[in-house]
DNA sequence: GTCTATAAGAGGATAGAC
DNA sequence: GTCTATCCTCTTATAGAC
């Protein structure tokens, strides 16, 4: 009888206890940190009690590392995928670039990496964990875009690696680090820093005249 | 006679308690972070009792903040300051560009960015603490450095303090965040993000031809 | 100012019933 | 698997002698 199903079924599928527990160690570890953040904390927000976390999860650092692991999958899914056959480039460079300011800036992105780089100075693997889910697969993308530009005879670029690396740094600027630092904003904008890296690239490997 | 001065005077000045108690809390807490490092074990590498330690400092987390502003204030009195006069342009950023990723690259600057990072979401004035004795110094310096070069009529850039951020967001690329996050070397290197970025700007900006 | 010894409490982890 | 209640270690901070 205990196993019994509702008689009425709701479109809702409920969490189950370990999706529960993930989700409220997701919103305690990135709000307080990994060391402040209590077993009691995360059983309370999850409501259920602590040995119920024990039995999912080995201890505290494996849920710290399932929670990294389980964020990273969600938060890399919506890549930008640029097709490079846009008739303006720099209109296309400009879309991408916001794109990718948007993510990068996204207040829930910037916690997960400033508690993961906290962390990753005493678990390492999770530094590899992140950067690979994450920033690896973003970099890799962008470095096929600017292949495929290359390859048309759009850009003049010696090395698309490279390139990339270069058009993702400058669309940081100090912004990204006054962001870490929990600071209030007060750099460049980074719409400003985007037209800027936008425009230097042209400048610098625009093979055909598309200034209008 | 317990006030007495040693009857020899040596030439290296002892250190005092405070500054025992200052080094003893850097190298722990940019090895172990803040939460890991004990009060126990700041004490034991200082040489003195932890109730010394309270008698200089109200508690942890003041000795933390005295500990990053003590260290913010000795890292960047190095900073580089360009001239903007030397005969080849492509000479004198590639040597700049070489200083700042030396500066910022360092080992013991990571540590310390990294351990910023993971306390400032707690203590937000630590974040400005360290950005504005650090980053915010050096990017002051650049923004006039970029500046005078406009000025001489050597650099057609429309702005001194946007073409600063991109010119260190590329010197960065994802290399800095790989040993944020602790992780082996393996993206760009360094050196060619340097080439690549003074390449990158002069063929952007520069107006007077001087490849050779 | 500096020490030894200790108070006081937090928090990770588990035992045992259901 | 899940709960309640508890153990036990570790750590901050202080009391009190010198």
């Amino acid at each position: 009888m205990r196993e019994q199903k509702p008689a009425v079924e709701f479109d809702t599928v409920p969490l189950s206890k370990r999706e529960q527990i993930l989700a409220a160690a997701r919103e305690e570890f990135l709000e307080y940190g990994y060391a402040a953040t209590t077993m009691d904390a995360v059983a309370a927000r999850a409501g259920v009690s602590k040995a119920t976390i024990y039995a999912h999860f080995e201890n505290k650092q494996t849920l710290f590392g399932a929670m990294i692991t389980n964020r990273c999958e969600q938060s890399f899914d919506k890549l930008p995928v640029p097709r490079g056959d846009a008739r303006s480039l720099r209109t296309e460079l400009h879309a991408l670039g916001l794109m990718m300011i948007r993510l990068i800036y996204a207040p829930e992105a910037i916690a997960l990496y400033r508690v993961v780089i906290a962390e990753s100075a005493r678990q390492p693997e999770l530094g590899e964990i992140f950067h690979v889910s994450g920033p690896a697969r973003a970099m890799a993308s962008l470095t096929a875009y600017f292949q495929k530009l290359k390859d048309k005879g759009l850009l003049a670029i010696p090395d698309a690696r490279l390139t990339a690396e270069m058009f993702v740094g400058m669309l940081k600027g100090q912004d990204y680090m006054r962001r870490l630092l929990n600071m209030e904003e007060g750099g460049c904008r980074p719409e400003d820093l985007v037209e800027a890296a936008v425009e230097t690239l042209l400048r610098a490997y625009a093979l055909q005249a598309e200034e209008v």
